[in-house]
DNA sequence: TCCTCTCATTGCGCTGGCGCAAAGACAATT
DNA sequence: AATTGTCTTTGCGCCAGCGCAATGAGAGGA
């Protein structure tokens, strides 16, 4: 497992190998392998056994469940840096949810009795997991805390303003959504119709708070987006920062 | 801290301390503490700086988180054996919801250190911990999935069903859910309305599924309510058990 | 350039579920 | 028994959001 100096880079700032030094860290990264994947194909599916943890070197990665109905349910995108699988540490589980490529994606992974391992040898390793499934709770918190009170176009509102905290490029228009994000999306991410988040997007277009193309969003007046995602009544300067505690999968 | 025989059990059977032998789990109660409350009191608060996890002796808990405009979502209740505030393992973490004894109540538990020190001493105990954390995000998913696709009639019978698996008594008129549970209960459990809850109930009752009174609900034919839960036709013969996959927090 | 495919928009009708208000039913207290 | 406070039911109006269907608009391929 060899990975180019950037790459390296990428894996060592990972929460699951924080307060190791960089020696121990690089043995780390030494022992897991690699894997590549184009556009649209799956790191592991839901219900899958769950034998390997990943770590997202490079591309997208969206995480899904399904309905017993067919319905998807999108509960988050990852960038590169996280990690996702980190069930497998246990014995005899499998994943709870599917890991799909979006764009071709690197990543490196361990298998469990590796994994395993490296927790007997850098006990700060479990400690990292548990920090990462406790971010994971609390994530999935705020989600239910959100689709129980909050109407669609907040809900809305939050999920975009997530997704450009993590996956945000400040473009001269604005914020650009780097993700092909269609309207489809949208909806299983905040539990709604597609028809309905177009509507929303097309009203905020309206205001001015957006710009959106087919499958990409663009945050022209991030101010407005977060008064709507807090319930707030409208602000008025133009102003282009992202506040707030949003935290991503 | 010393508990009686029966106390005693409940404590060592919990998930955090498996795997450990009879004098291994006797040592890690040994260093436990005690903390008594009565009704309604909290263990701890949404936001307290994290600095004990509980596992409940005897009582039920309440976690509810409450939003920025006072409404509340009630996460779970907790029944003797579970752990709770489990996070508090990690340095400089909140708790981010509030545990709330439902009926008196008796917990043990340990400051983040003595954890920590347990923790070096019987590593089972960090890998038990990923495992009750693990348990909690699906958990949650599962309450994403169903906060997202189900109706809400779907979603107060999946609430009920679950309450029952760990809170049923089953007696002669059927199983009778043991706690004090009002509508607006039940409505922020499935984020929902009292009313749009009482309506729910109330045919029910008309079809013979449920029998409730103020702040309890006998379920009376199960298979009712699981055919709900499930979306499926309506089943034919009364029958007295609880299937399916329900999971507790 | 045209074709095809996928994604997005929009009008329309509908309804599940909300919100309120008023009345009813218990339980506990005095 | 009467009082008080809490919980529940129910009628009624309303609207946010759904579902469908038809149309429009990009993007990519041949």
């Amino acid at each position: 497992m060899t990975l180019s100096p950037p790459e390296t880079q990428v894996a060592q700032s990972t929460v699951l190998l924080t307060g190791l030094n960089p020696r121990e860290a690089a043995a780390a990264i030494q022992s897991s392998q690699e894997k590549k994947l184009n556009d649209g194909a799956f790191f592991f599916m839901e219900g899958d056994p769950a034998h390997n943890a990943f770590v997202l070197i490079a591309g997208k990665v969206k995480l899904a469940q399904v309905t017993a109905d067919g319905q998807q349910v999108i509960l988050g995108y990852l960038v590169p840096g996280r990690v996702y699988g980190v069930i497998a540490i246990l014995k005899d589980v499998t994943y709870p949810v599917s890991a799909q490529a979006v764009g071709d994606c690197k990543a490196i992974f361990w298998d469990r009795t590796t994994v395993n391992q490296l927790m007997d040898k850098y006990p700060r390793i479990a400690l990292n997991a548990l920090q990462i499934m406790s971010g994971q709770i609390q994530q999935f918190q705020n989600t239910v805390k959100d689709l129980s009170t909050k109407r669609v176009e907040q809900r809305v509102a939050r999920a975009i303003l997530r997704l450009a905290r993590q996956s945000g490029r400040k473009i001269d228009s604005g914020i650009l959504i780097d993700l092909p994000l269609s309207r489809q999306d949208l909806a299983e991410m905040t539990g709604t119709t597609l028809f309905t988040v177009s509507r929303v997007l097309k009203d905020w277009e309206k205001q001015g708070l957006v710009q959106s193309k087919r499958q990409q969003v663009i945050i022209t007046f991030p101010h407005g987006l977060v008064s709507i995602a807090e319930d707030l009544p409208a602000p008025h300067q133009p102003d282009f920062e992202i506040p707030d505690q949003v935290c991503d999968l």
